[in-house]
RNA sequence: GCCCCCAUCGUCUAGAGGCCUAGGACGCCACCCUUUCAAGGUGGAGAUCAGGGGUUCGAAUCCCCUUGGGGGCACCA
């Protein structure tokens, strides 16, 4: 099928909200998976609910990940910058015509059609089917309208969206991580929208339109997709190009062992950074969470990991996030590094305690150095510098007299 | 409710029929080192491999059922 297809692997993030852990790990995996077995790593940022995506967001994301010292081949670099690559734009509402011109072709073999429902005719129907204890699904109302009908309510000024006319059958693939995947099409909720009454794509269709144009032989996301996968393998159908594979990768949970969420655990990449988190660490953690060597390794850099990494030892079931594993991770790597490296390593974090003014000065290069022998043991975090030698370097400490206890030595 | 998936110590995992009286790591406990705290070292507790049926001379590993857990069911991504 795809086999002979150069291998092509994206991470396509969505700018509607800080760099997500899990989405820094499904891009881990991407350009291990790339790096691991040759291929091509692109990233494609998927902008199109335009109310929620901001450019603070997209930054915050490819800050995060270029900190994380993952390189992709192809895609923007900065925000609202540039794009590398055969295949751009990389943004999707700059490839807004791509969209237009599929929708356009499926519609005119009537593979899609247009649907005129209100919002509240399709909440009726949902709240129906409720009560009927049935499964939500599109009643396809606008399925079979004449062309005397459509241009009718045309006329009325209503716009309508796009429906994808969803065949019937089993639609399965052969999952890379956990084998062979069959789901009816009676089971995805009725004929989807591909394109709003607004004109603006959704996700399952940009989706498939993009890994079409640009390529992409493996599709590699988190396993919260996989009921996506069936619509979204009817759609390259449609759209007669040769379906990826598709890999889903196990979920990072909360402590109980429901999807990793904001709520529960702390999820945006940004707040380890600020934490003192090494990249190393991050990197290593990451990679050991839904995967192993299937060895005793487990302290391994980005460059050990490339060398590593293989679809076998991806694991089915999803993997708690373990932040205290993290920590001691996170010392590890520590402990490893070089003092001079570490010294810059320390500074922006100085920085911020003389800011907050918990210190008072910062140390110089010479001195942090000749701290380092009994302070960079007993680090778990780079942020911690503050609380284990701030004392250092604040014009007066306060003492209390109270806590001053006398010892005894033997 | 419907569809799909998953299932080894609390957690991350090794394990692809005999090497398993199930190995490693985090965490926990103890000891050693140490005038504190860490780091490091050594040892320990901790899993009847969710349960029940098969298949096999032999199953954590293969099959079936049950149970449990999770994910998904938008004009979000």
């Amino acid at each position: 099928m795809t086999s002979d297809r150069p291998l092509r692997v994206r991470i396509a993030p969505s700018p509607t909200g800080p760099l997500h852990i899990g989405t820094a790990r499904t891009a881990l995996f991407n350009y291990l998976w790339a790096r691991r077995y040759g291929g091509t790593f692109v990233l494609r940022l998927e902008d199109t609910d335009v109310v929620r995506s901001t450019l603070e967001f997209e930054k915050d994301i490819l800050d995060g990940l270029h900190w994380l010292g993952l390189t992709w081949d192809e895609g923007p670099d900065v925000a609202d910058g540039p794009d590398r690559g055969p295949f751009g734009p990389y943004r999707q509402m700059q490839r807004l015509p791509s969209y237009e011109a599929a929708a356009q072709s499926l519609l005119a073999r009537d593979l899609a059609y247009p649907c005129y429902c209100t919002p509240e005719d399709l909440d009726a129907d949902r709240k129906a089917q409720e009560a009927a204890h049935e499964p939500p699904r599109y009643v396809g109302r606008c399925a079979h309208l004449t062309t005397e009908e459509r241009s009718a309510r045309e006329a009325e000024g209503r716009r309508g969206a796009l429906r994808f006319r969803v065949p019937p059958g089993p639609v399965a693939w052969d999952d890379l991580v956990r084998a062979r995947v069959e789901i009816d099409s009676a089971n995805l909720g009725g004929d989807f929208v591909i394109v709003r009454a607004d004109g603006t794509p959704l996700y399952n269709f940009t989706v498939v339109v993009d890994d079409a144009t640009m390529e992409i032989t493996d599709v590699v996301r988190g396993e919260d997709h996989v009921s996506n996968t069936p619509k979204q393998i009817l759609l390259f159908r449609a759209l007669d190009h040769p379906e990826p594979r598709f890999a889903h990768l196990p979920l990072i949970l909360n402590p109980d062992r429901t999807k990793m969420s904001k709520r529960k655990s702390q999820t945006a990449l940004a707040d380890y950074i600020d934490q003192g988190f090494l990249r190393e660490a991050l990197v290593n953690y990451l990679a050991l969470l839904g995967w192993s060597t299937g060895t005793e390794e487990e302290i391994l850099s980005l460059s050990e990991l490339e060398q590593r990494f293989d679809i076998e030892h991806v694991q089915r079931g999803g993997a708690v996030f373990d932040r205290e594993r993290l920590e001691w991770l996170n010392g590890r790597w520590i402990r490893r590094l070089a003092p001079d490296d570490l010294v810059d390593r320390l500074r922006p974090f100085l920085e911020r305690e003389r800011a907050a003014g918990r210190i008072d000065q910062i140390p110089g290069d010479d001195e942090l150095r000749a701290l380092l022998p009994i302070v960079q043991e007993r680090l778990p975090t780079l942020g911690a510098i503050g609380d284990l030698a701030g004392f250092l370097w604040v014009a007066e400490v306060p003492l209390d007299p109270a806590l001053i206890v006398p010892k005894r030595w033997d």
